[in-house]
DNA sequence: ACATTAAGTGATT
DNA sequence: AATCACTTAATGT
């Protein structure tokens, strides 16, 4: 993880991806405070009871949001994208600032980090901030009803299933450089388990294995 | 050649 | 679906 400084890249970045959600006053305004960080596929961004300084924007990447329990034992809650922001900060805001959840780089990514005091004058201030704010909040929660849904109703086949598509989705790549060790500890299950289900959807033909690697084929 | 780590599988609960 | 116990395969030193 390491701070860089904006350039012309990052500025016609934040244009492009932004200039349809946001106002060119508050695109200068992103630009102005924002502190621009770089993460290397697999880094920590942020951890269990870590202190909330900055609201990340996803500029370019993908990241992971998981919980954890005391011994260590994980569980994913959803995946962010380009454009996404932490709705766990955003609660921050709102009183508690220490983090509930961490967060790993899924792949190299670009973050925007805006100081959290923006936070409060900006939803004032501009209109789409507040959208923006808001509609992450509910679109965040919806992700967590789906992944209370798949625990709670779906079987380890299923939710193998759409682990993979998700995680696919999130790389826009139908090949997953991923252990059958790091797919238990993101579902919450033994190795064993997983690597009998994918074994299983390798026969149905919709996977490929390989050691570190499989392939979706099908979906 | 040897050690380490990932993955495959039968048997048991 | 989880755990144990063991095997096989791939990869690093």
């Amino acid at each position: 993880m390491k701070n860089v400084d904006w350039n012309e890249a990052y500025e016609n970045a934040l244009n492009e991806r932004f200039s349809f959600l946001f106002t060119k006053e508050l695109i200068a305004a992103i630009r102005e405070n924002g502190k621009l960080i770089e993460v290397a596929e697999g880094d920590i961004i942020m951890d269990l009871g870590d202190t909330m300084q900055f609201m990340p924007v996803l500029l370019d990447g993908a990241i992971k949001v998981l919980r954890e329990d005391e011994e260590g034992d994980e569980l994913l809650l959803y995946f962010l994208e380009t454009g996404d922001t932490c709705a766990m900060t955003m609660s921050c805001c709102m009183g508690d600032r220490k983090s509930k959840v961490r967060t790993v780089a899924e792949r190299d990514s670009k973050i925007i980090m805006i100081p959290l005091d923006k936070m409060s004058d900006w939803i004032q201030e501009f209109t789409d901030w507040r959208s923006f704010v808001f509609d992450s909040y509910s679109a965040r929660l919806s992700e967590l009803l789906e992944s209370i849904d798949s625990l709670a109703f779906m079987n380890m086949h299923e939710r193998v299933y759409k682990y993979l598509k998700d995680k696919m989705m999130v790389n826009s790549n139908a090949e997953l450089n991923v252990t059958h060790r790091e797919i238990a500890s993101d579902l919450h299950t033994s190795r064993v388990v997983i690597s009998r289900i994918l074994k299983s959807l390798e026969r149905e033909g919709r996977i490929a294995l390989h050691r570190n690697r499989l392939e979706v084929l099908e979906w």
